[in-house]
DNA sequence: AATTTAATGTGTTGTAAATACATATTTGTA
DNA sequence: TACAAATATGTATTTACAACACATTAAATT
């Protein structure tokens, strides 16, 4: 407030005119979850009546005592109850018509979370988690925001180890390329997927095993602690 | 307007609350362009005395009917008086103490001009080409804004073709070649070069020849129209 | 006119990475 | 104990990438 009081007395008279403040800027999370082999994306229906029964993104609007990256943290703090996600900026999106309510400009986050790992209060307060491949259209311009996301996630997962933040600590590597496969929309050769992975060198082998499968189970393995949530926001 | 006093009276009582538009919002523009082997980056006197003598990207406060890119396009056309040139949405950047006037969240813009194609009014108004490479220190955060937009244009350039941007519409291969070299900071082998920019097929045999050289002149080429500014703005 | 200079314009070969593909092994279950 | 279902792994082939050398062209110089 005491900075935002200089700028409006003391300074530039651009800066001043009021009308510059009429903008509202906001955080939207897609919130990506993994369960029983299918990607999803954490929603929730929107209040507006213009969208009466469509889905939103999770979003709110940016105090002004808090950075982007905060904001969106606390986004999904509120909404989830989690705090030790995975952020990551994408893109921001401030089309003039993409809010029926005014002007409102908002910057896109991916979030990866493992569902299995929490219980959220979901029918509390109307979230759901839906299959990111049902979804055909979203309220505002959040089926946008949701491709976009998507694109990114698609090409993290090959670049960086950020996968990882969709499964529980201890996986096997079938688990893992059913992810890959699913995030990807492609199959992949076990062979080839098992080198690819090894060469990358992101996982500890932890002398565990599956259990409770009515197969051969398989070794467990978990990610390496050096490489655990390094979000890379710029 | 009329969205926004709708806004104001008649929405929720989050949106409707003043101090969310306490934040004023804007776009930079991180401009490079390409002179002399040399990439540059056009800079402007800081006009805040808190960075005096300190030089700052090209930007400005977003007005409430225009979207992020059109912004962005403003920007520069009033600068430069540049309208047909490259423009990439990169990052949203909003610290808390990012401006010293007040809580102010930009959105980072690259572009791609060719310098040798324009003349600005560079004296006028106090703004300069800089050797990037020579860049330290920039008022704001801006420095932080150049270099996330220069790792942006490094992997831009090698999956997609705009650095033609940079250079004037008939070239060679080995202006080409300098150029990534400059961008890159690395060097290249001559026909490893050659065979990595055939296989990509951007490029368009003019059957011209460089002239005026004390040298064997090289083959003129220019990029295929069909590659010819293909912005991704999301 | 011959020579020098400075660049252009290819082609080959070796190495590393990606792909395609098949068989033996382990566990739980009928 | 035979079967179902998945694990675990190796090799041959193709493709991409890196390293590298020589003949050619135009202009400037002698």
């Amino acid at each position: 407030m005491e900075k935002l009081r200089r700028l409006k007395t003391a300074e530039s008279e651009k800066i001043s005119h009021l009308d510059y403040f009429n903008i509202a800027i906001s955080v939207d999370c897609v919130i990506f979850g993994y369960d029983k082999n299918e990607l999803k994306v954490l929603l929730i229906k929107s209040d507006l009546e213009e969208f009466a029964g469509a889905y939103s993104l999770l979003g709110d609007l940016i105090r002004t005592d808090e950075d982007l990256d905060t904001a969106s943290y606390r986004v999904l703090k509120e909404r989830t109850g989690l705090d030790d996600v995975y952020l990551e900026q994408v893109h921001a999106f401030g089309a003039l018509d993409r809010h029926p309510s005014g002007r409102v400009i908002t910057i896109a986050y991916y979030s990866l979370v493992d569902i299995s790992n929490h219980k959220l209060q979901l029918d509390t307060n109307e979230l759901h988690w839906h299959p990111v491949h049902t979804i055909r259209k979203l309220a505002f311009d959040h089926k946008l925001i949701l491709d976009t996301c998507m694109n990114r996630l698609q090409t993290q997962i090959m670049e960086r180890p950020v996968i990882f933040n969709l499964l529980p600590e201890k996986f096997s590597l079938r688990e893992l390329q059913k992810l890959y496969e699913e995030i990807l929309g492609t199959e992949l050769d076990r062979r080839n997927f098992r080198k690819k992975i090894a060469v990358k060198d992101w996982l500890q082998d932890l002398d565990e095993m599956e259990s409770n499968l009515s197969h051969r189970p398989g070794k467990l393995y978990a990610l390496k602690k050096e490489f655990r949530h390094k979000s890379v926001n710029a």
